[in-house]
DNA sequence: ACAAAAGTGTTGTCTGTACACCCATGC
DNA sequence: GCATGGGTGTACAGACAACACTTTTGT
């Protein structure tokens, strides 16, 4: 006997919000919708909560479906319960936020889902709710990231010192002085100069770091004053 | 035409974390369970999502059945939404907190509901994964309680410094420095000394404080640093 | 030789923390 | 007059913020 069999059901989504770093922009990936209502405007990657799959696991689906990738750092953002949030009927969706390496990214199935990648500075209008979705994702973001060091999943494998800063200020999109940025990352002492150098954007070269899992695993778990 | 119409539906229920503070320990509202199954196991105050209201709406309505309470400090935890979180069925949860002054709280519903509020430094074995909501929860107290001033929802509307600090120390679980917290709390200049004193627990008393309205709000909402 | 980005120290200010005594009063 | 909790100041240390010049090297 089941004593929930009169509780009311309910159509469960979830809406991924794909972030990623070029080198100077935050971006964000969005796809022109498939689905009525508002089939081919602009939307987050999304996709229904399937019976016999927990929501965790939805959303690495929904991620793996656009981006081809997994094990990416991913985090649930919120669940959005508004009645009219959906215009056609009453969804509930759960938001997830996932930081990328663009380098990673496979550019065929960009194409095959009509997917775009947008800077943050130039965000149009979106379906829904999903315009504030992704304002609250950027502020989870802010906050997130000033805690841990969490902004390495959105850069390649190896980057230099400018290229970290540079993601620093887009996510906080504000200038931060180059000496004290530099002095506190050291500080933290979880990256490491791999003695190469990026020759293509000065003469004098820059030199590559990478950054190292162990000290980075333990600053994970513990938290610390990033920013 | 609806093109929802294939998808499947969910159960969508509704746990809410009620902390409380009794002017000693940081506690929290739980109740015997009325439904199998675990029936007269203790639990989160919970309910089912209805079809016509909203998620947060829900929320509010099951704090309220069990509080009696409206307008009170309420938050969006997080959506648990593993496969065999509930033994019966699959049922996906979104938990809130909420803050209440125990000062207004009915004594009459918490017989009815077979509530009862619980040391969180004594808490018992809950139903589902009601545990680690409570510990989620209690985390995420702490880290709002560091950057918002929302304590002063768990205090009457007058209270002495040291009620204040107890509090913090309670959801802080360490003890705090009298003159460091005070000279702290004074600079936020976010409450105002009413000239009148609790005479009840020194011969000297302590001057009751009220927070100020308007400060407060601006603090709400800009963020500083608390602790 | 020059242009363009990389790399590197010092100082003052602020914030946090540790710590101990006198005060007011009811009994 | 004494026991009890209430209330208050100072000094040191660490973190943060502001600030500009030299280095390297491809052209």
């Amino acid at each position: 006997m089941n004593s929930y069999q009169h509780v009311p059901r309910h159509l469960l989504a979830i809406d991924c919000i794909i972030f990623g770093f070029d080198g100077e922009d935050l971006k964000g990936l969005f796809i022109k919708r498939k689905l009525e209502p508002q089939k081919g405007n602009l939307s987050l990657m999304g996709g229904f909560v399937a019976e016999t799959e927990s929501v965790d696991a939805a959303a690495e689906r929904v991620l793996f479906e656009l981006t081809g990738l997994k094990d990416v750092y991913m985090e649930q953002l919120h669940c959005y319960g508004e009645l009219e949030r959906d215009s056609l009927s009453r969804v509930v969706s759960i938001a997830y936020f996932a930081l990328i390496k663009v380098s990673n990214y496979n550019d065929e199935i960009l194409k095959e889902h009509d997917a775009v990648w947008i800077s943050l500075k130039e965000i149009p209008e979106l379906i829904f709710d999903h315009n504030k979705m992704l304002e609250d994702a950027k502020e989870r973001l802010r906050q997130k990231v000033a805690n841990h060091p969490i902004g390495f999943e959105l850069l390649p494998n190896k980057f230099t010192l400018r290229q970290l800063q540079t993601l620093y200020e887009a996510i906080y999109e504000t200038p931060l002085d180059k000496r004290n940025f530099t002095r506190k990352i050291f500080s933290l002492d979880i990256i490491k100069n791999t003695g190469e150098k990026e020759r293509t954007t000065s003469r004098k070269g820059s030199f590559y770091f990478v950054f190292e899992e162990e000290k980075y695993k333990h600053l994970e778990k513990e938290g610390l004053k990033f920013i």
